[in-house]
Parts: C-alpha cells; sequence; structure tokens
DNA sequence: AGCTTATTTAAGCAATTGCTTAAATAATTT
DNA sequence: AAATTATTTAAGCAATTGCTTAAATAAGCT
C-alpha cells in the first residue's frame, strides 16, 4: 500500500485491497486467456480456425485461395495458431494439411456460435 | 477465382469457393467480433473488466491502485472500453466512476467463469 | 480568487504486429 | 539429376499499441 494515488476521503481501502486480492489470484489465467484471446483477436485468423471448424483439414494454399492473401502471410498465422496448440499439421507428400486441435474448442465454441447463430448481438 | 495458388491436382475447387463463400457471409460478424476481442486480450482491460464485474463502480485512481500503474495509463485504457460500450462513466463530483455496461456481458461472461471456476482449463 | 484534487489529452518513444519480397527446405515429377 | 511444387524462414518496413511525462480541464476547498 506504498503508492497511494486515491487520497479523497471516499475512498474505500478495504475495497482497493480486495480489488488487488481478486487480480493477484486470477493474474495467472487473465495472463493464459489473454495470450489465447490475442491470436484469436485477429481476423485472418479467426477466418482461418472458422473455416477449419467446418472442413476438417486445409493446406496452406487452400487457405490462401480461400483468404486472397500471399502464401507466407497465411504461413505465419499458421504458425503462431500451432505454437499455441490451435492447429495441428500434418504432413502429407509435400503438401501441410493443417486442421484444428480438440485444447481451445471450448473457447472458441462461442465464437463460432456469435457468428453463426447471432451475428447481429455482436 | 483469377489468382489460384493451389494447383495441385487434389485441390478441391468446390471446397476452396464453398470456404469462400463462408467466410463472405461472416465477414462483417468476424469484424466487429475481433474489434472486440483486440480489447479484451489485453491483460491491463481484462482485469479492469473483472473487478469492474464484481465492484459495481470504481474510479480511475481506484483502478491506478488496484492495478499498481499511473493514471493516464489507466486512463486510457478506460476510455478504450469506454468507446466501445464495455463501460460507462458517472461523474460525482470530481470524481468520475466506471462501471460495466449491459452491452457486452455476453461476450464476457465465459471468460469470467473461466477465470474464476476453471482456470487450469485455459 | 488561488490551491488542491481528479481526470483527460497530447506528444514522444520503444515494442509488437502483420504484411511484403526473397531466399531456403523439402518432396515430386520429368 | 534437374525442374517443379508446397511450404517455411528471414529481413525489412509501415502501422499499431501501450506506456511515459507534461500540459490542459474541471470541480472542490480555503
Amino acid at each position: 500500500m506504498k503508492d497511494m494515488n486515491c487520497i479523497r476521503k471516499e475512498a474505500d481501502l478495504d475495497q482497493i485491497k480486495r480489488c488487488q486480492e481478486q487480480i493477484s489470484e486470477a493474474e495467472e489465467a487473465v495472463s493464459a486467456l489473454t495470450d489465447k484471446l490475442s491470436l484469436v483477436s485477429n481476423s485472418v485468423r479467426l477466418k482461418i480456425l472458422y473455416v477449419l471448424q467446418t472442413e476438417e483439414r486445409l493446406c496452406v494454399c487452400d487457405l490462401s485461395d480461400i483468404l486472397n492473401m500471399t502464401i507466407p502471410a497465411v504461413s505465419q498465422h499458421l504458425r503462431k495458431l500451432k505454437d499455441r496448440d490451435f492447429v495441428k499439421a500434418e504432413k502429407e507428400g509435400q503438401t501441410i494439411f493443417y486442421s484444428l486441435r480438440n485444447d481451445h474448442r471450448e473457447l472458441l465454441a462461442p465464437f463460432f456460435n456469435l457468428i453463426i447463430h447471432q451475428p447481429e448481438a455482436i
């Protein structure tokens, strides 16, 4: 409680302390969550996840045609999604197929649900 | 279908077209969603929303003490949250109290639920 | 009116992001 | 083996982000 900015008389010190503890307990969960959300909050990556949900698997050049983007641009997005376990890669000949992993399906489900069933509610 | 990158013989043109249409229909919803998620994917802002969920209302300097950040830093985050209707501001004397708006409670609920009840699942 | 308190706004800056182009890998076909 | 195809990696760069500090607003107190 060293550096206090709130010095007004109505300031509720107990409230501030309680909030600090609440955040302190949630610190790790918040970091883990924002780490994942920062991936999903990119529209190209959300689109990739969205089509992978219905298509089972797609290769890099499929996605490049679908999104109308260069292959390296798509590849770099896929690497981020793979690094954080959103997708997995399977090599078949010289083609690499990407598909959704189950790891974060629970996190993604509400987003897909919003997009499909109540887009006006966003 | 002008610039095709996928020229391998197994390429499924129908699949690519279907995905393009799927994305085309979802375009607006995806933009609106990522616009909001990019706000929530910042850990400072998620913490602000998280404590506001339980505390009803807090002023800028409360939050500055809670988060151990400078007042302008907090103020700038609050402005973004306010611009996108996540929070509302009520002036009371020279103090400005911020509280959660109902607009995006549905979007936020799954996040708070994860943080509180199954942090290990993130 | 002048001083303090609460907050916002603005300028500056380092770090991050997401693209582009070019080069490097690797598997396939000729 | 050489050429083609699929993908990744790396360097470069413009745009964005989130902080810092300082200045501007605005409301209360003496």
